[in-house]
DNA sequence: AAACTTAACTTGTATATACAAGTTAAGTTT
DNA sequence: AAACTTAACTTGTATATACAAGTTAAGTTT
């Protein structure tokens, strides 16, 4: 599957400014002169500088051009969906992953509410601890449909669930709805957490869809309270 | 300024979503049939389905169609940039806002940073209670360069900051940057909020940008963290 | 000097056309 | 019955054209 040519376009342009060629406050060359340099269509442009303006790297002025945004703010990770492992590679951090335990079980009732299974289906069910600098920070509950993913290993989980699922099951993970909330720490968070006297853990629900819209995994993501940081880009509806 | 075909379109289909005419799991009517139905061409449908698609409203699958999705779980505030004022309002909530102080000053250290102004620009500082059912719950500190909002009063804050920033002065908010953490009470928090004897509090950092790019405000939302929820919607980069 | 006009740019919207590529169900072959 | 083929659908990408509407700077009028 070869890439769309906007979105070559896209990912080019994405580049220059990550790297530091076009600076913050730049005008973007006209759409025209880009048709022009990409040998391509002013409305295969206008997708390439969509993306970008919907992904915080530009902002588009009627009349005016497209000027390149300040993205040393937004460093990571620009809401969207991104596995812990991605996200500690991008990051350099030394990071390291447990897994508790794992096992494959009927679906009880909250499992039931959130994942919107039937009575009998099963589930892969697995707890993992992540390590940052040698401190437990996060604890990762995944729930995955068993119809959906047949088999999983301790292996897996040790490494990237979704990358094992993107190259090894050919699902494509397309989008989430996530909720993040402040609750009290459970015994199994002060046990298997190095919590150092924090009273209070930051939770992040998530339901992951593939890209038929079926929903396949329900996540909760819990971490201690000072090293939790979420950053996002939000343009105003209208 | 009329609203654009597309957009038009864009509304009506979300609405039927809202109010339930269609369903989670449906198809929507095909590109050409919906083309048909509104006398428009198909790329005109399809930038109307796009919104739909970001807005987490639907899923288009190729080959197949526009599945509808389940909404009924992003309730509020589907990330975004929404003001406390129209937040509350759509959740019909008893709230009420106290000013606790406003004031013109001179930029110091921290907002020259944060707002990226000169060293001699001004700027409206404003400190803002929400309640909620009676109780103090949010502390809103915000920041906003006086050169942009020049006058600014008591009774507006206590309204909406902006809704008058775009029925009175003609501004278009267009997108911030935010990043969410967890930090401990202030002084100025405890003195200020109704705590309940809770030892951390969310802090939502926001960098506001007009829609010609223009930095022009700053603020930290601070949330008692048992009241604080974050709903969004992300869609998986590739 | 100030106010206005205009021309040349910019992006935004809408349309039409063509073909690629994925899905589905009916029909055909094995 | 199972496997394959095909036709008719679906969405995705790419192009070209036309005009609307915002910006800017040079030129013109007052």
């Amino acid at each position: 599957m070869t890439k769309s040519k906007f979105r070559l376009i896209y990912d080019e342009l994405a580049q220059e400014i990550q790297k530091g060629k076009r600076k913050a406050n730049d005008l973007l060359p006209s759409e025209n002169e880009l048709a022009e340099k990409y040998q391509a269509s002013r409305e295969t442009i206008r997708k390439a500088l969509k993306l970008l303006s919907e992904h915080g790297y530009i902002q588009k002025v009627q009349g005016k051009g497209s000027i390149v945004l300040d993205i040393s703010k937004i460093d990571f990770p620009i809401s969207g969906l991104v596995s812990f492992k991605e996200l500690a590679d991008k990051m350099g951090k030394r990071a390291r992953t447990t897994v508790v335990s794992i096992e494959r079980q009927r679906v009880n009732e909250f499992l039931k509410e959130h994942l919107q299974t039937q009575e009998s289906e099963e589930v892969w069910s697995v707890a993992r601890v992540r390590e940052i600098d040698q401190e437990k920070i996060i604890l990762d509950k995944d729930f995955l449909r068993a119809e959906i993913v047949p088999s999983l290993t301790k292996e897996v989980c040790e490494q990237s669930i979704y990358a094992y699922l993107e190259k090894e099951l050919g699902l494509v993970v397309s989008f989430a709805k996530k909720e993040i909330t402040v609750e009290e720490p459970t015994e199994e968070d002060l046990k298997l957490l190095d919590l150092e006297g924090y009273s209070t853990i930051v939770v992040v629900k998530s339901h992951v869809y593939l890209d038929d819209a079926r929903l396949f995994q329900y996540t909760e993501s819990r971490h201690r309270p000072d090293k939790f940081r979420f950053v996002d880009f939000a343009r105003r509806v209208r």
